[in-house]
DNA sequence: ATAGGGCTTCAAGTTCACTTGAAGTCAAGC
DNA sequence: GCTTGACTTCAAGTGAACTTGAAGCCCTAT
């Protein structure tokens, strides 16, 4: 079984070499030493640097990333059900960061271009006294529904 | 025309005092002064900045944002048509952005929990040679599609 | 035998987006 | 008149995710 060494992983990964051991040093992904020292990584090292770049993609930090590999095996290869297991915890998470994005679409789409120039009687970027009675910020935007304004 | 503290402005929009007085050295909003010192937003202020907040959750930077701010008017208070422009002009963004995640979810899908241990023939995660002899990184979870090794 | 390339460590530096702290001003209320 | 709270500036600190630099080791090729 052969293995990659740090400048074969970076040009696979994309990731700079000093990126690779910046991650190695957070645990992130592992090496073995050869005789004279140098990091040699297995070749399922390259879908882990994928999976983190991948992830960061989504707005995760590097300890979000870390503990959700933390649930892959450390003894042994991932199998098939190892990253399927992991792709399912994740789905969630890109779920709500799509349903994120959809949302701010549409409030870009029917209220900055709405043309209600009074923030008054702006329902949807910023619903005014209502929403700032409630608590922080332009909260329509980053998770919660209109309408709860009563509770 | 009532204008904002920056305190009201602070509870409004939910961003910290000191994160909208750093946006005002960025040049993201402006402030005129009371004879006190003091700041004085006007209303619109507010949805600048709802708009910041917003465009970071799209991963933007602020120096992205500061400079799609520049396409507001800056003598004036913008009208309908100003922010309806801005918003078009985000949308594209915002379409690519739920792109990559919605490719991301069908790789993650697909090819994180698809099995294909040898990484030689997965043809998703990391494509292998072909791919690394592109350039950089495992592109096709990150912007390119397949099929274009050739060119 | 020496030059080059690829690797090593470790400390320090960088960028972004802020936050924190110290010291001070100003207006209102008791 | 004195305290309180909201504001002011400015410099320095923070945390995340790296990058850069210096000094050195090891193997191959000329």
């Amino acid at each position: 079984m052969e293995m990659l060494t740090i400048g074969a992983l970076s040009k696979r990964s994309g990731g700079a070499q000093s990126a690779l051991r910046y991650y190695e040093s957070e645990g992130l992904v592992q090496s073995t030493r050869t005789s004279s020292g140098q990091r040699r990584f297995t070749r399922d090292t390259l879908r882990r640097v994928s999976f983190v770049r991948a992830a960061q993609q989504v707005g995760l930090s590097l300890e979000e990333i870390r503990s959700a590999l933390q649930s892959l095996p450390k003894n042994r290869t991932p199998t098939h059900e190892d990253w399927q297991r992991l792709s399912e915890s994740w789905r969630p998470r890109i779920d709500a960061q799509i349903a994120l994005l959809d949302r701010l679409r549409n409030r870009l789409d029917g209220c900055i271009g709405c043309g209600c120039l009074s923030l008054e009687y702006c329902q949807l970027l910023n619903p005014g006294d209502e929403a700032a009675s409630l608590g922080q910020g332009p909260r329509y935007l980053i998770g919660d529904e209109p309408g709860e304004g009563q509770r």
